[in-house]
RNA sequence: GCAGGCGUGAUCUAGUUGGUUAGGAUUAGGGCCUUCCAAGCCCUCUGCCCGGGUUCAAAUCCCGGCGCCUGCACCA
């Protein structure tokens, strides 16, 4: 386990070298909000576009881009406004703070009102648990950011900062399955900022107000339990942690072979996220994959499965995995009034034959005048199996339909399939958390001669600075010649940078903390062959290479994930 | 939100029975030197978390805020 004066250590490196900033620092910064500095920025890029080769170009999904700010029937639908937050009470005494609905002995607590769940507490005669004090009445805190959309009055409209990506595509749901072409299972992504108004944050990246997000929210027919591609990961070996306790190791393919994870495509994703994690840098002893306890499942969620790391803080979520079921698109439908269904469609249009109830409306209409439509629809409702004089009840009238006012037949019809609500599978992916454990996982303190050295083993396609570009000395066309190789990189691509200060040790010190691979160094033997050094950050070897070559080698190296 | 600990340049730190221009090291920038892994020499920049109070005088004592760490709670 990490000491936390490494972490210090590794934290006091990010910024002091431009990954990580308290943000809002002059003014004393604020709990929950950070900056990332430039190299902070350009390894953040990396992961995602990283994250990107995975489910963009990987898995064929649909990237969209939508606003952090909603309005509030969103997540009047979505559930976020009545289930994503906590009734708070307060002890009067000695001010410990408690969820509300813990504290009674009621079953469903948590689905009680302020006022229900504050007579319930004061019929228990629920006293603080901490010191036997009096309580407050319980009070809502909702997690997200809430503030007004257009000017105050007339156009105003309650808005949110929205605490997940993932509503956008609910929302988008059929124009996505349009652009699909009708065909499921398909794929969405958003990259983008969440938020949330955490009570307390703590442990700096790992719990933030404002943070990054990468999230996919896959469609599938809840029939079609196979899913596309699973024997690319159904060999993959992976740490278990079910819901029913132990531990278990074993590959994704066994797992789903013995119902531990329900489901293929829910296992699918499993593994693609260890691909992911492993190619980012976390080091895959520090890996494992926990399943929610029933009682710990967000409330749009059937199943889920944490992808956790470890830290110095111990075991931290980085990514969730959750079975959403129909439940987004379904709340969606219901408040929105759309149909967000798709279609199974049938191999060909078959010809069905239906008994149906068919109201004779020339009928009705005379009888029932304004009520003929409530009648006729009510008479439907009752189904085929009707004759005679039938009696039905419409908003609490009572109407008789006599025999000759519809008919029961039998019709043909056509049907081209059958509509049903996609479910959902929703691997969710914390990017800061990731960044974090990435440095964390990564690294190292050597004490060589007395003297701390530092190395950031970053993956070399996710390293901010692909290369250092030195010359021995800055003198005798050395420097010059250096920076026409750092220029002619950085026109190829390749973020490099060029440094002349000090000894060439210190610098290739400085690319190592940094997590730079590789080192380009200009000597005097550059000036007669035009060769370069080029060095390795692991193992400090170096191989002479054509100044011609440096480009390619380096791309390959990072596409080839050499490191 | 509560409790405890902490807060001096970018980093680490000296300095608190209140008392001159807050000292050092590292880093960073410039220069000299130097033929590949934090060498050396010279010069230079950056600081008492913020606000209020006590006092002739506050980095030092008191109060509040902010931030960091730990625990509880919360969240995922």
């Amino acid at each position: 386990m990490w000491r936390n004066e490494l972490r210090d250590r590794l934290l006091a490196m990010a910024k002091r070298r431009g990954f990580i900033w308290p943000a809002f620092d002059i003014y004393g910064g604020l709990r929950g909000f950070y900056d990332y500095g430039p190299l902070g920025s350009e390894l953040k890029r990396n992961i995602i576009n990283l994250w990107r080769k995975y489910y963009v170009l990987g898995e064929g999904f649909a990237e969209i881009d939508s606003p952090n700010l909603s309005p509030e029937d969103v997540f009047r639908a979505s559930g976020h406004l009545d289930k994503f937050k906590d009734l708070m009470t307060v002890c009067t005494s000695c001010g410990a703070a408690f969820r509300a609905d813990k504290l009674v002995k009621t079953e469903n607590a948590d689905s009680l009102s302020a006022d229900e769940l504050w007579e319930e507490m004061k019929r228990e005669g629920v006293k603080c648990p901490e010191c036997g004090g009096e309580l407050t009445k319980p009070e809502p805190f909702n997690l997200m950011f809430g503030t007004h959309i257009g000017p105050k009055g007339k156009g105003e409209r309650a808005g949110y900062l929205r605490p997940e990506t993932a509503q956008a595509m609910f929302m988008d749901f059929q124009y996505l399955y349009r652009y699909f072409r009708e065909k499921l299972p398909f794929g969405a992504v958003q990259i983008g900022k969440g938020f949330r108004n955490e009570i307390s944050p703590r442990q700096g990246l790992i719990r933030l107000r404002e943070f990054n997000m990468a999230e996919a929210e896959i469609f599938f027919d809840p029939e079609e339990k196979d899913w596309p591609g699973f024997e690319k990961v159904s060999d993959e070996n992976v740490r278990l942690i079910p819901n029913t306790g132990g531990e278990l190791l074993m590959s994704i393919g066994e797992a789903v072979q013995k119902g531990i994870i329900r489901s293929r495509a829910l296992s699918y994703f499993l593994g693609i996220t260890k691909k992911f994690l492993l190619d980012a840098g976390i080091d895959e002893g520090k890996l494992r994959f926990r399943e929610h306890l029933r009682d710990e499942m967000a409330h749009y969620a059937d199943d889920c499965w944490d992808a956790e790391v470890l830290l110095s803080y111990g075991w931290v979520e980085v990514v969730g995995i959750a079975d959403r079921t129909d439940y987004d698109l379904s709340r969606h439908m219901e408040y929105s009034g759309e149909n967000l269904k798709a279609l199974r469609k049938y191999p060909e249009t078959r010809e069905i034959e239906v008994t149906e109830v068919i109201p004779d409306y020339g009928k009705l209409g005379p009888l029932f005048k304004k009520d003929a439509k409530k009648v006729a629809e009510a008479l439907i409702s009752l189904g085929p199996d009707i004759a005679g004089d039938i009696t039905v009840s419409a908003d609490g009238k009572e109407y008789t339909v006599p025999e000759s006012a519809y008919r029961v037949e039998k019709v043909k019809k056509k049907v081209s399939g059958e509509e049903f609500i996609p479910h959902v599978i929703e691997p969710s992916y914390g990017i800061d958390r990731i960044l974090y454990a990435v440095l964390e996982h990564n690294y190292k303190e050597v004490i060589d001669d007395g003297e701390t050295y530092r190395i950031l083993s970053l993956p070399a396609r996710i390293a901010p600075i692909k290369a250092g570009v030195f010359p021995l000395m800055a003198k005798e066309g050395m420097d010059k010649k250096a920076m026409e190789i750092y220029e002619m990189l950085r026109n190829e691509g390749i973020n490099a940078f060029y440094d002349h200060s000090g000894s060439i040790g210190r610098r290739y010190a400085r690319m190592d903390e940094i997590g730079t691979p590789f080192c380009i160094t200009v000597d005097y033997q550059t000036l007669e062959d035009d060769t370069v050094t080029m060095r390795n950050r692991e193992d400090k070897r170096q191989e002479r290479i054509p100044v011609k070559e440096i480009a390619k080698k380096i791309a390959d190296r990072i596409d080839g994930g050499i490191l």
